[in-house]
DNA sequence: AGAAGATAACTAAGTTGGTGAACGAAAATT
DNA sequence: AATTTTCGTTCACCAACTTAGTTATCTTCT
């Protein structure tokens, strides 16, 4: 079933990944990859939030949208973002608006303490990067932007 | 309650993070995180798993531990933990062994299986990675290593 | 050695947040 | 005007988490 025809033992990622060699940089990436995926969880907790909640605060912080945009935007179904929307509103995070032209739609809007709870909870990290970023000189910038596109396209390669 | 004694409307997060640009290097960055937040729950969905079992396969494809090591690296309850090495055995990725000096302990190890489950669904992403960082040279490691440490840190503060 | 305390793993019961299916209201299509 | 599609919601159900409490084993103290 899972791992239908593969009869060999214990098969290494060298096997599977021929041209895979250890290297230091790429330790770092997959701690940072690593963290990534941690960080969200533990914020969400110290928030008294769902990790959904949250991801959906950031991307209503950004832009205002229905639940059914929302759900796309987190990967989950249109029953599970309006339960989102309805603990958000609950929350006082949120709110509901009729809009003016599509009598279907609603357009869920960020209040005030929403938009405190979305940017609050993630100013350390975003002090740091900005810190981070200032120190890099324009040549550093271009193999850092270029070594991060990379990146980016090999984690995509996932969804 | 949650963004108690914050009365300012509209905070943005130059408001919050004074130092805060935006920077075409920090959107990439931004992307990252996001994929990297992202990506678990689309391979855990593709493998028939759940995200703590994902999780729990990497690790345990690092080092084998007992379900109390694995809950703190999952960030869950040990009794969580034992669901998902309960179901880690059913889909027989991997079984439970007494500890020869510690009667208390079960080291869980993974069976050829469950090694070949937990690279298998990330082999596109390491070939893409090993290929990017092979592209590297000496100088360039030398400041995307410096980037990457910053940007763990980085993300580490909100954990 | 024996008692007291700590630790590892598990079990039980309850909560949360997800899915899929069915539904009403409001467009859009024909 | 009738039909189909889309949007948001609700319902019933399920998976995975939490807290609390049990059992077995190891450690420490007298």
């Amino acid at each position: 079933m899972a791992g239908a025809g593969l009869e060999a033992s214990h098969r290494t990622v060298q096997q599977v990944v021929p041209q895979w060699r250890r290297s230091a940089t790429l330790d770092r990436l997959q701690q940072l990859i690593d963290a990534s995926a941690t960080a969200p969880a533990a914020v969400a907790r110290r928030a008294h939030l769902s990790a959904s909640e949250l991801h959906a605060l950031r991307h209503l912080s950004m832009q205002a949208m229905g639940p059914a945009e929302l759900a796309k935007a987190l990967g989950v179904t249109t029953a599970a973002s309006s339960g989102v929307v309805d603990r958000l509103v609950a929350h006082g995070h949120a709110e509901r608006h009729p809009h003016p032209l599509d009598g279907r739609r609603t357009e869920v809007r960020l209040t005030d303490s929403g938009r405190a709870e979305s940017i609050g909870h993630l100013a350390p990290m975003f002090a740091a990067l900005a810190a981070l970023d200032a120190s890099l000189s324009d040549e550093e910038r271009v193999v850092v932007d270029r070594y991060l596109d990379g990146a980016i396209a090999a984690v995509r390669t996932l969804l």
